[in-house]
DNA sequence: GTCAATGCAAACATTTTGCAACTCT
DNA sequence: AGAGTTGCAAAATGTTTGCATTGAC
């Protein structure tokens, strides 16, 4: 779950919103620093409550509101990636884990498993032509039955 | 949006849902009938406040909680499918349209356009037996700017 | 007649918003 | 100093639930 963290995707997470937020005028405040670093120390997919969990428990109070306002900036500066399992809520992961990946979600056991998306990536490009649609992003989920759970 | 249903179509979605309810010793109810047969009258992709929406114009009386509780219903027999496209509500289309399809969502103007999903199922196939996956459905979502809004 | 379904309103869970106080730049 | 940010609580959204009544089989 938590992990060791290099400083190097520290430095490139941390790098990547702060320039987002110059170039808009905005503001890198002690709250937004303390939510980056606490996104980075999930290596699975979380979800805004679970931020505002574990940083009270780690003693870094924070308000929900917060976390609400600043996870949008995240996803629009790329450290953050918005992943949805069909649940209402919204899910995350950030981007400095493994490269792109796609998921598997078993249907038994929850587990979801990530499998690299550089085929459904050409796919994408390919089904976009065929529809002179320019693609920025995808979304490939596979819904079934995972080994352990057969 | 609304279309004229072929009395095919509604015969063999009544059929599923009879059946299906039948087996588990649940009632087909006028209630069941009447959101069935809006349901199937949403050629594009709807929400459960749409459908209380428009079958309140149409003077049919239904309560929110029995369109929450029988969509549900539909997707488990089959004539409807869930769509998600990233927000935070529970989208629908029912499954007598066109073929198999995947989408793709025009970050622009919202438009959804929907393409064959034969090529993403095979690839379903490919990267779940490399998992030792068992997939039983996919969803393959393409976020981008379509060809009108360029 | 029985068991499930309905309607209604209240409860829920998640996310958003208004506003006064505060803090980066 | 000033514009953007925070925290808090209230509001909004979408969905679920409890319960008395109604209806399908």
């Amino acid at each position: 779950m938590a992990r060791t963290l290099s400083s190097d995707v520290i430095d490139r997470a941390e790098a990547m919103f702060r320039e987002y937020l110059r170039s808009r005028a905005l503001k890198y405040t002690s709250e937004r620093r303390t939510l980056l670093l606490e996104v980075l120390r999930n290596n699975e997919h979380f979800e805004a409550e679970q931020l505002l969990i574990s940083m009270r428990h780690a003693g870094k109070r924070i308000a929900k509101a917060t976390i609400y306002r600043t996870l949008p900036l995240l996803v629009d500066c790329g450290v953050v990636k918005q992943v949805q399992f069909g649940e209402k809520l919204a899910r995350y992961e950030h981007t400095f884990g493994q490269g792109p990946h796609d998921h598997m979600i078993c249907l038994r056991c929850r587990r979801v498993i990530e499998f690299d998306s550089a085929a459904a990536a050409r796919l994408r490009e390919t089904e976009a032509a065929r529809h002179r649609f320019t693609a920025h992003s995808h979304r490939f989920q596979i819904w079934g039955v995972c080994s352990q759970c057969r």
